[in-house]
DNA sequence: TCTCATAGTTACCAAAAAGTTAGAAATGTT
DNA sequence: AACATTTCTAACTTTTTGGTAACTATGAGA
């Protein structure tokens, strides 16, 4: 996310790479896309994504508020409660991203057994 | 492409965004898409691609080469002459990634302006 | 008073990705 | 002989990413 260029916002396609297309955000999505209330707290989301470091996800939660994806509400408790969930945007780009999760689970072999042999 | 570990292997989501989630593989799968033939030449794409330097194209067209999406094909001409198309495993893919590029075009306000405001 | 829990942030460091520049081949043209 | 063409590769540098560990705040309970 470091200075915008020209050729830059005249892409869309690098615009959707860069705010999602990172390590993480994919599967902040997905994860928060599976749950049964839509709702998930950070320690939550934490559990589901053991290989995520703290500061990656909330790096990641704080994009992904910025870009509009996901809901971030603030609960004034102690010790303190914050919930995530989808926005309606986040929510019309679910079909897209589980269409390339389905692929991905269908070519998994495809694209990267060759690889290893 | 650093090194596999079991989470990462067992993660299809995640082999999805690192065979073709980096700054350039999207581009050029929706470039040989777009192309009437099917077929791109190197420099052909590079002019398609203008922020693309010419060690990032070659390594992104290796790398699509070498997980099974990308056909390459060398005719033994001077000076050289390198055909690039998508392979079928490549066109099973492109719907999924149509989506995606659609989506984006389409929601571009909502995810990117608010941040410039 | 001490500790725990939650949801982070910050500083520091290492590794990876990507940009720049130069050049390697091989040969046809000027 | 010099140069252009095309598709790369290598060396070097800069930028970005990601990990670890320590730190914050607050109130509840022991």
């Amino acid at each position: 996310m470091a200075d915008i260029q020209a050729s830059y916002l005249a892409c869309p396609i690098r615009q959707v790479i860069s705010r999602f297309g990172d390590k993480w955000s994919m599967l902040v999505l997905y994860t928060l896309n599976e749950s049964e209330t839509g709702v998930m707290r950070f320690n939550e989301l934490r559990h589901h994504m053991t290989d995520c470091s703290q500061k990656m996800l909330s790096a990641t939660l704080k994009n992904l508020e910025q870009s509009n994806l996901i809901n971030r509400k603030v609960y004034p408790e102690v010790p303190p409660r914050v919930e995530y969930s989808l926005s309606d945007t986040g929510k019309s780009l679910m079909p897209s991203i589980t269409s390339l999760i389905n692929w991905a689970n269908e070519h998994f072999d495809d694209v990267v057994t060759k690889q290893l042999a």
